[in-house]
DNA sequence: CGACTAGTTGAGGAATTTCAAGCGGTGTGG
DNA sequence: CCACACCGCTTGAAATTCCTCAACTAGTCG
């Protein structure tokens, strides 16, 4: 069976105020990238008062499954998730990955219920937003609708970046230049990553056989761009990798560069 | 222009709904389908009052382009239009078609900018959704916002079931299903299509070449499970297309089955 | 009528997959 | 502590899907 993960036999659910300093939204050092983003006094700690419980993933531990009924969105507060599906001969599609600072979940919203899978990668830890709760603050707060929505669509936007028709090279690139930015925090994209997924995680979710994957990194360290040494990846030529990723504008020059509420004028190459 | 019907030569007003026609959203048979599902008295005649102003898009029209900045969205009320990006060579992606009923740039909210064009494929209708007053009206209407996150979520939803690794008669026999699908007014799927889109079109949208979609819809022909005439597609054997698709269960599943159902406000226990 | 475009069909070729084997950590039991 | 097994990863060779190139057909429009 693909995707089974080392399973830890305790469940390990813990509720911790707040992400991992155990503190409320308020010291949370994600939270201008996260749903509370934008909110001030009342509004702030109404929200943190009411919305986030916390829940610690062991790795290879589900958030939810195909068939649970929609309840929560989930905030990664730390770690890092994968969401995949199923098909009806056994195969695993895994449709997409979250990062600290991201909302998974949405895409019950229409269903009312998950149509996918989400496993945690190595030991993390979400924040679980009841979606009715959610909906009531958000009535009575319009900068958490708004940021709600922002949050969804953002996911469409990450879909869109890998939907299109492009090259192994390109894909493996602008995955490599997209975690990168993902994995930033407040400061500038790291070129060390430790990736949380295996490779054929990655194969799966950019579409590729993971040995098609392993070549590819072989040779984009033959040529010099990056060291990769199994799930540690040097980017040692970022905007090399950045310029095979490039053809894929301009979503992945957006899904780079973007910060909230400063939008640059889009200029085609 | 490309990509007129065949049927009605002439700019085809015939019958307009609800707001295309000069009339509120009251009387548009879309509505259990559209945003303002859901909503009652006071509610959808505020929303009906405030919001839609119609656009009508000739063949080959460009509702927004990339770089434009959002400021609506748009509820399709007829007609059909496919969104796509352009990357740096020039080579263009199809990103999504929107059929009536169905929310058009959504993935523009994140961004707050168009990252993508959209384009009527034939004579089609828009209700101009602007989403400064769609926000002031959900503030106030929780069966809005409940219903317009629901939308946004259905996009992820669209685009996951393409999104999987699978083959190319998989992918198109999958389209096949989910047009008829998303075509579906209140009756059943239709098992005779129009596609509003190219050959061209499909193709890109599934990652293939327009020439595989040529020779495996012959393929489909030859082994009777449908008709095809240029853009006239005729579902023979419609469960023998789901078979081949169920592959992608359980998107394409729910992505087909999907009724619209009376939306639940938050505070609705 | 003749040019143009969308679509179809065939042959050859390329990117990627599949199959197969081997490497190297990591964990486990003796 | 070491031997062994396991798993993730890598690498090579053969196979295959799908693409590219090319020619052709059939509608469409001036």
């Amino acid at each position: 069976m693909p995707g089974v993960q080392p399973s830890p036999p305790t469940p390990a659910v813990t509720s911790l105020r707040g992400v991992a300093a155990g503190r409320g939204c308020e010291f949370c050092g994600l939270r201008p990238r996260c749903l509370p983003a934008g909110l001030e006094g009342e509004h702030l700690a109404g929200f943190a008062r009411a919305m986030p419980r916390a829940r610690r993933l062991r790795a290879g531990e589900h958030l939810f499954r195909v068939g649970d009924p929609f309840e929560s969105l989930f905030a990664v507060s730390r770690g890092c998730l994968k969401s995949y599906a199923v098909d009806a001969e056994g195969r695993e599609h895994v449709l997409n990955f979250y990062f600290p600072g991201e909302l998974a979940g949405a895409d019950a919203i229409y269903p009312e219920q998950h149509m996918a899978n989400a496993i945690a990668l190595e030991d993390s830890v979400v924040c679980v937003l009841s979606y009715r709760t959610l909906g009531q603050l958000a009535v009575v707060t319009p900068e958490l609708q708004q940021q709600l929505l922002r949050l969804v669509s953002r996911d469409l936007f990450s879909m869109a970046t890998i939907a299109g028709d492009f090259t192994a090279e390109e894909r493996l690139a602008a995955f490599l230049v997209m975690v990168s930015a993902r994995l930033r925090g407040s400061g500038d994209a790291p070129t060390r990553l430790d990736l949380a997924m295996s490779r054929q995680d990655i194969a799966s979710y950019l579409r590729l056989a993971t040995e098609t994957v392993s070549r590819i990194l072989a040779r984009f360290q033959r040529n010099g761009l990056l060291k990769a040494d199994r799930r540690r990846i040097l980017l040692i030529d970022p905007a090399g990798l950045y310029e095979i990723a490039a053809c894929m504008n301009p979503y992945a020059r957006c899904a780079e560069d973007r910060r909230p509420r400063h939008v640059r004028p889009f200029r085609s190459a």
